[in-house]
DNA sequence: GTCTATATGGCGATAGAC
DNA sequence: GTCTATCGCCATATAGAC
């Protein structure tokens, strides 16, 4: 079903995929490109017309990775506990298994965020939304000072930023040994729940008499 | 003191940081540099050979930036939590200075990661020696689960993320009020203080007997 | 030390045969 | 749809006058 018999266009956008997500926009090169899937350079522009809208549709099915995967797991009917558990779970898996997301992510919307505002308008994505099913749990449970906001973006961080960051904690805190890193991140599923439902416990209120 | 009549030398350096600090390697033109330095294109090969060392000097002085800031703080003689608080106070400072620097070291050493190895040479550096320090006030502190590791990295990640993908973040969170961001970041500082010495006490064991 | 002018190569993009 | 050949540009780097 796989294999050899994908169509030319989706050869190219595997191999752009993997070769932007690696290099960047402006470390690409179209030739990288070309050789990977297996074709001609011209070919690249006889499906997509230039390497800018090429790179446009691999960052946004980066992008959609990288973000929404967040609503999804967060919109399951289940106790807040649960939904954090089950996030930190699944988007540190996510991520293993695309090293090079987050750093091809920050890096590209740091030095071209106008790229992020056609992406917003385009596919009419609004967050928002999808934060207030949350926001509802979150009120009357976590105290003033513990804007919801905050909380959010603990979580992604405790997640994103090692993987992000592996070339360097990797050889700082663990003599550049790969296994032991990967094993380092399994352990931090369990460690960032541990931590995070801890700090959640220390901050919550317990709602003011409940019911009365 | 300062202003015209500094060495061309350093306005070299200061042009350069900008631009690659802003575009990185492959995106920064030694035309842009020139321009931002107030000189022509051909002196900078004069001062640094190619465009490569430039990059180098520029990486170095970033990556010292980046890096042993930690090592300072947490090498003074004061309680844990001092030290945490401290730290956090003033990691946020420096990067809210300096908003462009996570995503330039997180994009170079993902896409680079060689450069790490030639740093770490060069410098002699070794930050486990640092950490040592900090191990010691932990032992007996945090519990078998809260790995010393995870711990340092959960308040580097509060720290760097938000700055690291502060334009997607504002654009999410914050409809893209720059003001807004810039006030949230403020107190973040508290937040992230608050929410991390939680965590902190509720994983701490209490030192077994003390003094018996 | 600083400039202008130029060499040299590589890149994105297109023309045109099959 | 896919290829080969090539155009036109721009980037790094160097030569050489002042």
């Amino acid at each position: 079903m796989k294999g050899k018999d994908q169509g030319t266009e989706q050869k190219i956008l595997e191999a752009a995929r993997k070769v932007f997500v690696r290099k960047g926009f402006d470390g690409a090169r179209m030739q990288e490109i070309a050789d990977e899937a297996g074709i001609n350079k011209a070919l690249l522009h006889y499906y997509f017309r230039s390497k800018e809208r090429l790179f446009q549709m691999i960052f946004e099915q980066a992008f959609a990775q990288f973000v929404p995967a967040l609503g999804r797991i967060l919109s399951r009917d289940v106790s807040l506990e649960e939904k954090v558990s089950a996030f930190i779970d699944q988007y540190i898996d996510l991520l293993m298994e695309n090293p090079y997301l987050p750093s091809f992510i920050l890096a590209e919307i740091s030095r071209d965020p106008e790229r992020l505002s056609e992406l917003f308008l385009s596919t009419g994505l609004n967050p928002m939304e999808r934060l207030a099913t949350m926001e509802g749990q979150l009120k009357g449970t976590l105290s003033e000072r513990a804007d919801i906001r905050h909380f959010i973006i603990n979580i992604l961080a405790m997640c994103i930023f090692p993987i992000a960051a592996r070339p360097l904690l990797q050889r700082m805190l663990f003599e550049n040994d790969h296994q032991a890193f990967n094993l380092f991140l399994s352990e931090r599923k369990e460690a960032v729940k541990t931590f995070t439902l801890a700090g959640m416990r220390a901050l919550t209120i317990p709602a003011p008499e409940d019911k009365a």
